[in-house]
DNA sequence: CCTTTGCTTAAACGATCGTTTAAATAGAAA
DNA sequence: TTTCTATTTAAACGATCGTTTAAGCAAAGG
């Protein structure tokens, strides 16, 4: 373990995150089919043979910028939503603060150490909607668990409603984010300019809204309060 | 212009129309970047240089096919409209009748003359989301008069709300739907199979609850009706 | 010191890209 | 039929792609 710590403090260290940040850069920008390796290589300095000996092909170095950088965004997640349960003392959780957990760690990372990053947003969007097959195994492995946990949580809220509106709605929670993100740059255009798209947490805080008031609407809709 | 219609029933015009459902298959498939011409012109039996003799580039035929199938939705959306307003004689419009406007052509784009196309969903979707830098003016062109029809609606039938929280919350419905679109065919394995990916008027239907319920408390949490 | 191991580099590989050129073909006009 | 224009075709162009090879380099172990 202390040759781990050892080998990972050598200066392949600093290559390998200068290619992952290179190329989240890049890819952010014009998607993973319109760069290439010889760009990332460009931008970070190095060598196209250097990327392929630390990451193996293009889409490993796809896989792990994106699993660099969602791994601590999910982490956040859960803590936010582990400290409610605490908080809420084995009651069910409201659904806002369900959907708080769940949406207000993105803000936080698009509001990095260099202010806000607006263009990260675009990625994590984008990475959801690119033809790439070899994506869907990668957001499985992401995401599965995690909307395993969070289905938990909807159902000990709203213990009348089925299992499958349930999982629609929780589906269009999780679209308009995606939606949001990967789009949100097109508000400023489309309004005018009356709507600024460097407002993140402004932005978060809307879709908290409106993301909650679309599920709880929804659920009450399809099957009311008991009567 | 009897000429025209003669020029068009010409043969050439039978090859345009291969080319273009051949490249809106392939481009649902793989994306815009993940297409070659020699692949279009392979599935639709004829040529690379014929696809550029009709399109002028690989550009002018995504665009070319982008238009060819969303404009006949925006005509619908709007007739949908105006529809609703003539039989609300002049009364604002409920946000429910704006936002069914708005979302149910895509069903009914989606459910095509050979049965439900769940594909050509992700393809409208997905076309916001790639970053080829191109589409934004399409975008435009395609969106903006819409955008702007359908505000008009939403303002009057919210007069007390801010111009800002309307533009915010009608880019929400829109990220919503885009998001559902381009990820729908995730939900079913996300669901354990319990939501089936070939319903997709359900899911339209369940969209536009979601949507109107999502605007509806959000308007109202911004700004609470007059007291 | 020398060897070994992990990392970096320049150069090349074969494949494939979007686009263009110029010749062949078809259909309407004459 | 002959002429002319519109369309289709095969072939090639130059550029660039992801990946690999093999040589060079740095630093730790002996």
């Amino acid at each position: 373990m202390a040759e781990e710590l050892k080998k990972s403090a050598t200066r392949a260290a600093g290559t390998k995150v200068r290619i992952l940040t290179a190329a989240e850069h890049l890819f952010t920008a014009r998607g993973f089919a319109g760069v290439t390796m010889r760009e990332v290589a460009r931008r970070s300095a190095t060598n196209v043979a250097s990327a392929h000996y630390h990451f193996g092909s293009k889409e490993g170095l796809v896989i792990e910028m994106l699993r660099h950088r969602i791994a601590p965004i999910n982490a956040e997640r859960l803590r936010l939503l582990d400290e409610a349960k605490h908080q809420s003392g084995g009651k069910p959780l409201e659904p806002i603060v369900i959907f708080t957990a769940l949406l207000l760690p993105i803000g936080q990372a698009a509001t990095g150490s260099k202010g806000p990053d607006s263009r990260f947003m675009q990625l994590v969007g984008r990475s959801f909607t690119e033809p790439a097959s070899f994506l869907e195994k990668v957001h499985r492995r992401l995401f599965q668990e995690l909307s395993d946990i969070f289905m938990v949580e909807l159902r000990r809220s709203h213990p009348d409603a089925q299992e499958e509106d349930l999982f629609w709605n929780l589906h269009f929670v999780v679209a308009t984010m995606l939606g949001a993100l990967a789009n949100h740059r097109r508000l400023a255009p489309f309004s005018g300019g009356l709507c600024k798209d460097k407002d993140v947490a402004e932005m978060i805080q809307r879709l908290i809204v409106f993301a909650a008031g679309g599920f709880a609407s929804s659920i009450e809709n399809i099957k009311p309060r008991s009567n």
